[in-house]
DNA sequence: TATGAATGAGCTTTCATTCAT
DNA sequence: TATGAATGAAAGCTCATTCAT
């Protein structure tokens, strides 16, 4: 962002620009893995050439930086919706969260599969896992309260939490166990969809669903 | 392996030192990640230079493929024995694959977390995922059908089906799906570990096997 | 400059321009160097861009030549006067010479630091000095008698000269060599303020010319 | 040094490459600039790459102040052994100083201006001049406190002093400025003779010392 | 069996320069 | 008159790989 000094921000043609290289950076991601997605490689393949990635961005890291908190953002605003809308019930809640993760993963498969790669791919220069450095530039005090509870809603443990306690779940449910798994299930879309074009994430989100209901819910 | 030309296959030694040096790499790979992994770093990991290394494997890509290899056999090795001594209940394999293969990651943390940091993390120069390669790997007319077999075992979809059709498991369960979730859900467990080294892998397990067995079993 | 095609030569606003560039040039090589004075730095420094820079210098190299040119001037005008006005004594010239030297320097502080971190800092990018470059300046039929005789002033071997001619300095005295190791003497004195801002040149003048009196002058 | 292990320190032929690799070094700083001397050309200039360059020195820096310690002992050494053997007198003993300064430059020319062309021309990255980076050096416990002493001698304000106190120098001598003034003096030597080859060092270190002597010597 | 030495491809980054507006 | 955008050369540096010993 070059243009920070007048109050009205990036430019239109700017955000464009910025977009696309966001956008061409997820693909070179996607085909060639974070270890070969070299600036050059990206310029290429938005038909430009290295400093002009490096001219709205200040470095790689923050390339990779706003390509994270874009996709993530945009998961979690998909997600958010799906879930407030899916009502009070516990059960329609998980499903709703499951559904429409996966709906997001059919819809963008291309900032899905760059986000897997990233989250076990990429290393700060120190050896950091993105986690660790995402939970740095959310710590920010430049970013909002908003952007932080946008993304919360990515974690399953309060929602299972309560559909434990108003009784939807099943009392012997490890929320935080089912959690991790279920994030891990869904994550696993991406992985498997990259290697078989054939899957379909959409129908796989259905049946997550269906089997996470039947782990989950209460026998009378 | 230089030393496929004498009969008598690898020295003793030989075989201590590649241990060795398999043991330095996923150690270093776990504590830095495949993209900071670099040859010395791993030779000072073990007290050798990377020359010393490049003697007992012939480039670096080699020796990531005998470490993902070794790991993925005494994974499969153990998972398999409790597999079969699971007896013939769907119910009870499906467990034993679980518990088993978390007790693995328990008790080979290094390996484990190596192994997932490399499942997203490595890609041959062209590009190609681990998968992709391993695959190619197997295919070596080199390789024994009993190699093949041992690996197969990971694959839960037989399990799976084979549940179904004695009607252990309940007939709208996806047999593919539901692989691809528990395959994620255990892979999970890993990462999460990386990240929060208080987490339980065993304990991890068991919840697991449970959520599983109330997500499959048939009701009567 | 563009603007030489113009009869008129360069407008009020563009000198004003071209001379806050300059002045901005000449901080940030002294404080970064000249090796990390870039022009986007140079531009920031005046609240422009560097397209505005060039706008106003085809080149860097311009720009660089301008400055000590400027600078050159400055001070050869203020050490001329100066030692005009000291009369005829070989005496006073010298110490004319000297003092005004340390004046300038004490004055302009910015564009005397300037100018020293360029004699030794600046090369073109053939290698070339700052003083070979400056005398194919001198040498390009444009400038005028008036400026070379301008600069020539800087040189302290004729004014030695006279001054043993005429009897002032003792016989034994090299003019050469003492007007080399004046010369450094007085270019120390920037690199010195550099480092000590609590340096006073304008008493380290005062001294340096007691100390080249004592040098020189014959004794009966 | 990559030996650090063995107690024996660097091998004979490390030491040589090292040698090699700062001559070079100062050579090609000479001829082109610190500006653009890369480490390819330096690589060159020595019939090897930038490669073999970083084998030996973990970074540029590091090349760097190695030369800069390097060429800052050898002169100190042989200034202080001259002035030592100066005996008691102030006189001589500045006489030794500044003939022993020239002697080293006149002996080792790439050398003294190698030194030259760093003092003014290297900044680090953040604008620190090599006066500031070397006393960071010294301040390095690793060194040793003889090594500290060594560089001192080039000090001359103690000298200046005890010949005052001494009443060898005249008492309206101000030490402070006259050091100052005698280094540039000396080191003006190594730009004049970079711009005129035949500049001779040995006799301006005699007219420096005459100038010298009779600027600072008490008159009865 | 292993090390020390060296190479060169490739990476990220900086920067002078160009050009359309 | 000046800016925003983009380019590409060149820099420092990392690293897998080679080779003599």
């Amino acid at each position: 962002m070059q243009s920070e000094k007048r109050p009205s921000g990036p430019t239109f043609i700017e955000r464009a620009r910025r977009r696309q290289i966001l956008d061409g950076a997820a693909q070179v991601i996607v085909d060639v893995g974070y270890v070969n997605a070299s600036l050059v490689r990206i310029g290429k393949a938005i038909g430009s050439s290295k400093g002009g990635i490096l001219y709205h961005f200040p470095d790689k890291d923050a390339l990779v930086g706003a390509l994270v908190l874009d996709i993530y953002q945009r998961g979690a605003a998909a997600v958010t919706a799906a879930v407030r809308e899916a009502g009070d019930s516990a059960d329609a809640r998980l499903r709703a969260y499951l559904v429409a993760n996966l709906a997001f993963t059919a819809a963008h498969r291309t900032e899905a599969m760059a986000l897997v790669e990233l989250s076990s791919g990429y290393r700060s220069p120190e050896g950091r896992r993105l986690d660790e450095v995402m939970r740095h530039w959310l710590d920010d005090p430049g970013r909002s309260d908003e952007e932080r509870a946008e993304l919360a809603v990515l974690d399953l443990v309060p929602l299972l939490r309560r559909g434990i306690a108003n009784g939807d779940f099943r009392s012997s449910l490890d929320a935080d166990a089912v959690a991790t798994a279920l994030r891990g299930a869904v994550d696993a879309a991406a992985s498997r969809w990259a290697r078989d074009p054939a899957f379909d994430p959409e129908a796989y989100g259905r049946e997550l669903a269906d089997f996470a209901e039947h782990a989950c819910r209460r026998r009378p």
